[in-house]
DNA sequence: GCCAACGTTGGC
DNA sequence: GCCAACGTTGGC
């Protein structure tokens, strides 16, 4: 099993609206084309997503969600009146994959950006590289499972 | 609102 | 294939 941070905007899409909604979410709209490979080539259904709000006050890690369904094409790519539409896509080419995203968790404790760079051992996790964009990207287990640590507000293990 | 970082586009 | 211009991301 993989483990995996995806970026969205609380004020578009939350962690809160991923569990009222009770059903997974199609992840559109995507445009980049690493993480479109890690949506087509790399996530299998039960990898573990980090769900991070992006420009939030404040942005972090808001709680844990589930691949629930593979890599296809993100149907958004195909429809000229979609503000996501790319005529560079056809259905038999397509460019852009999407995933399907399902609610596991909300952290007790929101895990903000400055506690993930303040924390040691999350120093090499990409989110908190300088410049670093991507909206999908892996994290390693040791990583997931120390902000995972975190948002339960469980003691930290021992060294 | 600013702006650094970075990806993409397009002229040549 | 180079690279300047442009658009976007996202923290602050």
């Amino acid at each position: 099993m993989r483990y995996w941070l995806m970026k969205t905007e609380p004020n578009e899409f939350s962690i809160d609206d991923l569990e009222r909604q009770g059903h997974p979410e199609p992840w559109d709209g995507v445009r980049n084309y690493t993480a479109r490979n890690f949506m087509r080539d790399k996530m299998r259904v039960g990898d573990q997503v980090l769900f991070y709000h992006s420009n939030a006050e404040p942005s972090g890690v808001a709680g844990v969600a589930e691949i629930k369904k593979r890599g296809y094409p993100d149907p958004t790519a195909f429809d000229s009146a979609d503000k996501h539409f790319d005529p560079k896509s056809k259905p038999e080419a397509p460019a852009w994959y999407l995933v399907e995203v399902g609610f596991v968790e909300r952290f007790a404790r929101f895990v903000s950006l400055a506690e993930v760079k303040a924390n040691r051992k999350l120093r090499s996790m990409a989110v908190v590289q300088r410049g670093q964009r991507l909206s999908v990207q892996p994290v390693a287990p040791r990583h997931f499972a120390e902000v995972v640590r975190m948002g339960r507000g469980e003691a930290p293990a021992d060294e």
